[in-house]
DNA sequence: GGTGGCGCAATTGCATGCAATCGACTATAC
DNA sequence: GTATAGTCGATTGCATGCAATTGCGCCACC
């Protein structure tokens, strides 16, 4: 009696949909992809505390599960993990800052090379329709241009085709924006969208070596016009500006 | 009463040891280390399931920890997980294969231009220790070669001086390790000994281009030697090779 | 008034237990 | 004999509970 449901959707599962189950997330992915949004988002701010208890509380899940997130956070470099201390939001400092950007430079030179040789028109329009995301959003001057201009460079990773390289830009890229929103102007959103429309026009034209030149150029003066004076940390009081972020999970949406 | 020697402890830590209990790495983190030297000993190998219950059992503790692990090394890609069908060592696609070593080339070539920029007598002689170490095991013919030559190029990336650079490059050498394990000869621990002197030479020289069009050409090879048909998998039972890995974290050895 | 030790509250570290899910096996129908 | 449905054992997913650790405030003592 009580197998006669769970089989039916067991061999529903298992015979229709094999691909939608390997794809579904476990929930501390959820959890964790939150995070890091509202993080990138600057809702949370580095140097906040992320105590387990209130996190399960609002998520609605165990500390089990929050803490797996933080973990994964922690590996990313967007949490700070102590020992019996508990977890935090990041305060890179400006020298792993620039590593990053260093290092984030370096491997986007290979995102470039790739990607132009396996361009086509489709994918174009995917640039571009991602750059009117951006200057849409720049418009509207909404706080979420750092998110954005982010995900325009792991759009470009992902165009290149190669998981691997997705991951590592991806993970990078995140912590590029916690970094600029540690030492950036808050609305120097003025974070490039030019440069992005120049790097476009240059995979378009195929022009390898001048798409490689802007985006190291790109990803210097980014680096530049930010890292200059360290901002002081918000405060340490953890915000209910999280809801949103919690719901979505809550509510099972992506 | 119950307090009076826990705070003895306490306050030895707070007051003389402050820098080592921060230094103190959780269990979890000792047993994906354990867990990670196996596969890239070639103890674990790759497709080998990795059920929590038994390897809790060997390494003493509960599921809760051996899952902390296997999470931690499957976001590094050591490990493949799938829901509620568990954990098995990862066994990297021919094409990823190469992605990663593209990638790791791309990377170790920032890795030189800053440790030639830093480069000091005493880092030198470091270097021709590990070198020392790497030949005598060739020598030996010891099985861990892969490990030693992979902790050349971590070794490398320390002297770089950039926390966030080594962190990644462990990361991409420690998978590097993986997908040889996988596809190279058992015995081809020709692997470059060689041209690690060559490179080690060509840094004492600060010779800068140098340096880094062998570590190119370096990468490239041992990628080509090695990358070239797939060997099948090991056998899917899981072994007690394991043990000397488990003993060390049950006994709170490094 | 400053220094050092102790207890307490808050928080994490980890083990355990129960329910859900998956793959394999068996039985039954055609 | 093949194909489909149902069951079972093994294994994971997640919540909960208890013990250990930490930092802070309090008090004594110099």
């Amino acid at each position: 009696m009580q197998s006669t449901i769970q089989s039916c959707i067991h061999h529903y599962c298992c015979r229709d949909l094999m691909k939608a189950s390997d794809k579904a997330k476990h929930r501390n992915e959820l959890i964790s992809s939150a995070l890091r949004s509202a993080i990138l988002e600057r809702v949370l701010l580095p140097g906040m505390k992320l105590p387990e208890d209130s996190l399960g509380e609002r998520f609605g899940v165990s500390r089990t599960l929050i803490r797996q997130a933080l973990e994964r956070l922690a590996a990313e470099g967007l949490v700070e993990l102590r020992r019996n201390r508990g977890a935090m939001v990041a305060k890179p400092s400006l020298e792993e800052a620039r590593d990053i950007f260093e290092l984030r430079t370096q491997i986007e030179d290979l995102v470039i090379s790739r990607v132009i040789k396996e361009m086509t028109p489709e994918k174009l329009v995917e640039l571009e329709a991602h750059l009117a995301k951006e200057i849409e959003a720049e418009h509207a001057s909404e706080p979420i241009s750092i998110r954005l201009a982010t995900e325009f460079h792991i759009l470009l990773a992902k165009l290149a085709g190669s998981p691997v390289l997705l991951r590592y830009v991806e993970e990078i890229g995140y912590r590029c924006g916690l970094t600029l929103s540690l030492y950036a102007r808050p609305h120097s959103t003025d974070c490039g969208i030019q440069e992005h429309r120049q790097i476009i026009d240059s995979l378009a034209r195929g022009d390898e070596e001048k798409a490689r030149e802007l985006m190291r150029s790109h990803l210097t003066a980014v680096a530049d016009r930010a890292l200059i004076t360290r901002k002081e940390a918000g405060p340490l009081v953890y915000l209910d500006a999280l809801e949103p972020y919690a719901r979505k999970v809550r509510d099972g949406q992506e």
